[in-house]
DNA sequence: CTGTTAGCGCGTTCAA
DNA sequence: TTGAACGCGCTAACAG
């Protein structure tokens, strides 16, 4: 086994207390024996033993991060921005995927009522129509912060983006190039973002006085959300515009125009959500609402650590939304 | 707090002890009493303290992934793979960022020698030369499973794919179509992976008799990247075939490309190691060296688990190399 | 300034 | 089949 505290004391001719006091620095403690305690641990190697640390103090040091999964670049860039934060102010970080999958998102929730983590950041997967499991474990003292995708009946923290201003700006977008029929691509009816973002498409349809609109729901499969896209660009009154709100719909939505022969943005003009980096270097051009993945993984840390530290700070006061941007790709072709 | 053993003890007029090994589905514990202590468990929704039990038997349930980020499509599958298998055998995932760090990676190590973690998949960092950090955790009986990007002088586990022969496979690609410059883009010098996909480099220059060579070291910024690689292209003597040979550089050497007006695969001739979806609609089309990203995480995670749990499973005897993919797309439109 | 004592919640003796 | 007692390693209260 590693050395531990015992092992120092017996060495220097101490007691276990205040060898404990002189590793957190107590200023009960005399600086020649801190002094000689930090010498033999340095040399021994101490390190404590998280577990019996966590156990006495009923603390872990520890944030569980709850994603849907780790495909998409706005989850990657988030775990960077959160990891960290966590690192800075000396937590750990337990990451676990639901795979958009509700009975899996409970049994993970569930796990966090014994105490395994101070905290939780939580973006919730699209069949996540109820919010007990979360509303539970919040209420039994642990921290929640919400990111990205929130439930809004629970009242804790939420970090988000402009979600109803970016469906708003993509389908303007699309209108001001002359679009007549605009379609949005979809994965979830549920997803507290969809329902925003689409609301600021419908928005600007009725602003812009373009009655022709549709509502194309797709799933996690490629080859199934090209099968689909591609049914709906073979219709007779095909759309001549697509907003896409999730970056995994590009893919199919290229290979679809491709296969039928529909040029970007000739026939169909395209808007996506996304963070790739590739897609600075699509060609066709892509038109994309990046958002700021990075910035905002930082930002829901930050707030969930406040929760965990400061005594009586009120997480559901907290909603902060972060702008996305609008990047306008123009083709170099036509 | 939540509940412990001693409230579902005194509700039932049992002791601890008892109660204990009921949970644990002891063959001591008669049916009637484990299915009394099950029935409340479940009422109360009763959870284990996890650092209790972590402290008591010495073993956390817990691996350490640690990786240098998760940028790159093929760290986020592979976190997804490994998430998975841990998840089935009741494992939980603690994520650590290196962020090409040496210094971090040090540290981040350190850490593992309290018994946080049953066991540690890394993926090394670039800047990593010495491998005493992995060692005397790796000896300190916490078992430690390399992925990707593995330290050669560590006896342990090692799970990679075929880095010399994608090497080839890639440049051999290049060759073939008649390039009679191949340069080979690189991020770092120490890199495992990186030194065996120059080894193949080399090997296929050498057997299809292409002289003229290079290799051009970039960073981690894509600014930088863009310009070095612009540099390059500039040359008088500009190579007609890139080997890319990680995901970062795809986008910057487009966008070079693209400024200096050199038309892909006319002028150029380009492959890259990557997973991203997107290389599949990418025009000029890419061809690419796809690794399993996410098998590898399941493999890596799997032989980890069976290192933790197995007692004499002699992980240093464990080298698993599953073969990439070469994928060739070509043009449409020349 | 330092030491003694008493748990944190759980699992494992050993005795009944 | 059950229970009492101890200890995992550490920290906090209270004495000295």
């Amino acid at each position: 086994m590693s050395v531990k505290i015992r092992d120092l004391a017996k060495q220097l001719n101490l007691s276990v207390a205040t060898i404990s006091k002189a590793l957190t620095d107590s200023h009960e403690i005399s600086p020649e024996t801190k002094q000689r305690v930090f010498e033999l641990a340095k040399k021994l190697n101490y390190t404590p033993n998280p577990y019996a640390s966590s156990l006495r103090k009923r603390s872990s040091k520890t944030i569980a991060v709850v994603l849907p999964e780790v495909a998409d670049s706005f989850f990657s860039l988030a775990i960077n921005g959160i990891e960290s934060v966590a690192r800075e102010k000396g937590y750990h970080v337990l990451i676990y995927l639901t795979h958009e999958s509700f009975e899996r998102e409970k049994a993970i929730l569930n796990e966090f009522k014994s105490g395994r983590v101070d905290g939780i950041l939580i973006s919730v997967s699209e069949e996540t129509t109820s919010s007990d499991h979360i509303k539970e474990v919040s209420s039994s003292a642990v921290p929640v912060v919400f990111f990205d995708r929130v439930c809004e009946d629970v009242k804790t923290a939420k970090v988000i983006t402009d979600d109803f201003e970016s469906g708003y700006k993509a389908t303007q977008h699309l209108a001001e190039q002359g679009c007549k029929k605009i379609i949005y691509l979809s994965v979830s009816a549920d997803l507290s973002i969809n329902k925003y973002r689409m609301e600021g498409y419908r928005k600007a349809l009725k602003d812009y006085g373009i009655k022709e609109a549709d509502t194309v729901y797709c799933g996690n499969n490629l080859d199934e959300n090209y099968h689909t896209i591609k049914e709906v660009l073979k219709k007779k009154k095909r759309p001549d515009g697509i907003v896409a709100s999730v970056e995994k719909l590009i893919t199919p939505i290229y290979i679809a125009c491709k296969e039928l022969k529909l040029i970007i943005p000739g026939d169909i003009k395209l808007i996506s959500f996304t963070n790739l980096q590739t897609a600075l270097i699509l060609d066709p051009p892509l038109s994309t609402i990046t958002q700021p993945a990075f910035e905002m993984g930082k930002t829901a840390a930050t707030i969930l650590f406040k929760g965990i530290e400061k005594e009586n700070f009120d997480l559901s006061k907290e909603r902060i939304v972060i702008p996305s941007e609008l990047a306008v790709r123009s083709s170099t072709r036509n």
